[in-house]
DNA sequence: TTGTAACTTGACACAGTGTAAAGTTGACAT
DNA sequence: ATGTCAACTTTACACTGTGTCAAGTTACAA
């Protein structure tokens, strides 16, 4: 056979990242192996288990949509608030994008270990994020007084999770341009004065 | 034999609520059974499935808890801005009383029908409040032009959701009282105008 | 031709939920 | 005192999905 390994990865990858992304809230090894055309063994050949291979799943996402230079964007804004703006559209934005995976890892968090750690590790780096965009408010001192930037930043982190687009979008129906609308106002009603 | 089978039954659900209560993130069937000091098959005898008891023992703490008699406060508030303040804190200060259960109950929502069904009905319920609050508001003319009173409660949903709860309180370290301070400020920032 | 990497088939262990069946025990009625 | 009944017990098993193991097969390459 000799089948080249790699390029059956990425098949693997984009089968997964499809099934994912088709909202079907039950996606099996066995599912994603069909989907490939190989057997559930020769998924495991590839990937040593679930975990394994949703979390390489993400990266192949990141790197597909290329989320590094929308958060470039964000970084070049002039002032504070346009950063804020910035920061939201790019991972508001993305947010949809991920969100199928975004469901599997988070319904793996409660057993597993690693699916937790790379779930973690993704909120953590949107925490990154805000607080780089708090810093820039509070370094043009419009951070509300009694706000410190930490606790700006953890709400900041809070309104732009996961769970609160999938709120608004799926439950209430909006729209992503609403979303995206309404969290700017918020984050600038809370987070920035006008000195 | 002949024990009481409703005493039987409240063993049942105090043993599951301090379990889940404790947070360990992994109650089975024969942890409660070895709790309470059956066995797991009579558990079976009063709950027909893990669902079924998952919803009892929501009932079961919101009766010992009073959670009616805590909103009942939120309905008597003169002017809106009070209205939101005292919803907020009763529904805010409710969330850790179950939270145990909240998780065990939403980590089923994927597989579990009925355990959806009833994790939404309580969300639409406190969806209720938040709409009664933003009417209040609405009624004195206070909503901000451009903010419609569906819109209104989305966000106040939103921003009012167990998991922006755990966000701050348990991954940000945040007490409660701060956590109900800022979520009152943010949500008089978007949703009450001073005229 | 022999080795090797990518696969296949088939079987099985394990955890946790839920079902089924047969037996035990204690209270209570007649 | 005896029979009935509900609350339990023990034992066993079906089912799903993950992950492991072992013994082949296939095709290309040195």
């Amino acid at each position: 056979m000799s089948r080249d390994s790699s390029e059956t990865k990425s098949r693997i990858l984009n089968a997964t990242w499809k099934l994912l992304e088709s909202g079907d809230n039950a996606v099996r090894m066995s599912d994603i192996a069909k989907a490939v055309g190989i057997s559930r063994q020769a998924l495991y050949l590839h990937y040593p288990n679930r975990a394994d291979l949703l979390v390489a799943t993400t990266k192949h996402i990141d790197t597909a949509k290329n989320i590094d230079a929308r958060l470039e964007r964000s970084r070049s804004a002039r002032t504070g608030g346009e950063r804020l703006d910035a920061f939201i559209e790019a991972w508001g934005g993305y947010i949809p994008e991920i969100h199928g995976i975004s469901v599997a890892l988070r319904a793996m968090r409660h057993t597993d270990r690693e699916a937790a750690e790379a779930w973690d590790g993704r909120m953590q780096a949107v925490r990154h994020g805000c607080a780089a965009a708090v810093r820039a408010i509070a370094g043009e001192g419009r951070l509300p007084p009694g706000l410190t930037p930490e606790r700006a930043t953890d709400l900041l982190w809070m309104l732009l999770s996961v769970e609160n687009w999938e709120r608004l979008v799926r439950d209430c129906g909006w729209s992503q341009a609403d979303y995206e609308k309404e969290i700017k106002a918020l984050a600038r009603a809370e987070l920035v004065v006008t000195p």
